[in-house]
DNA sequence: TAATTATGGTTGCATAACAAGACCAATAAT
DNA sequence: ATTATTGGTCTTGTTATGCAACCATAATTA
């Protein structure tokens, strides 16, 4: 009776759910992202359990999302930062930022703004996009099992 | 000493988390983007509960993620499918697929891919660029208060 | 030097979320 | 007329989360 794991259901969403999908990992990242290190950061930016944080923060570290350092500053303070596995999930947050943007707060209420420090440009809307760069809506994409699908994902593209 | 709720902090990704950011509603959601529609598609996709999967396709329902509509096929059963706000999620879901395709199940083991059926080109991997296709990595990017930012926020982000 | 604060936790207990199976009512198929 | 399918509800047990108390170490202050 304990919780249904998701990482036998062969599908990357779903892996990427086990590791990252409680209620809680997602925004430890985002702090991560907008700058926190240390224990105290999380704790006063999330407004999160003691215990839970700990939690969180060694699951993250067994996922090599996060990693300790020392921090320069003379004091031998152990702080964390994302690995690059765990700057890769910037396009996840993006995402579901952009999403919050448009369908929670509506247009000219994002509480937060994505600028670029390298370019005078706007941050364009993430879309699922072509090589050549054509924008693709859900009705014009198909799944299908890949090199890694097993007999059942298989055989649930089949029949349809 | 209820869960702690997210959308009083003032975050579209807190936000979003609040309404999408348990353990299976996402899933839900990716399997109404796969195809299924009946109360039944989702357990035997999914494995999921039965009392989870109603409280979760209610909970879709109240947010419009998801709506109800009358099958064609003579049986006037009552299906689920994706609503625009719904299918708005897709850039979510991809991120994640290849945040997952790339780090857990590895580079020729993806189990499903994404195709394009009216393009012969190749689906893009999701990026977080400016309006002129320019990539960003995460250290050319900053977080400011956007014109939504409450006290709170901008205080945060003005000390960094 | 002694006392105090900051930091980064651990532990125990109460409530909320989730899993599993029994049960049930309305159709649809035989 | 009977059975199977569909789409649930309800009960019970386990896991996850929240909260407060406690604790050890290092840095700061008196």
């Amino acid at each position: 009776m304990s919780r249904k794991r998701f990482d036998t259901l062969n599908c990357s969403i779903a892996g990427t759910l086990e590791l990252v999908g409680d209620w809680w990992t997602l925004l430890v990242v985002r702090d991560a992202f907008f700058g926190a290190n240390s224990f105290t950061d999380f704790r006063k930016n999330l407004g999160i359990s003691r215990n839970i944080l700990t939690d969180r923060l060694q699951r993250l570290l067994d996922a090599g999302i996060l990693e300790k350092f020392q921090s320069s500053d003379t004091s031998k303070r152990e702080l964390y930062r994302l690995t690059t596995k765990g700057k890769d999930l910037l396009p996840l947050l993006v995402s579901m930022m952009q999403w919050g943007d448009r369908w929670i707060n509506g247009p000219g209420h994002e509480p937060v703004t994505l600028v670029s420090r390298t370019s005078a440009e706007q941050i364009r809307q993430i879309r699922v996009e072509t090589e050549g760069h054509e924008s693709l809506m859900p009705e014009q994409l198909g799944f299908i099992p890949g090199p890694g699908a097993d007999q059942t994902t298989r055989q649930r593209f089949a029949r349809k």
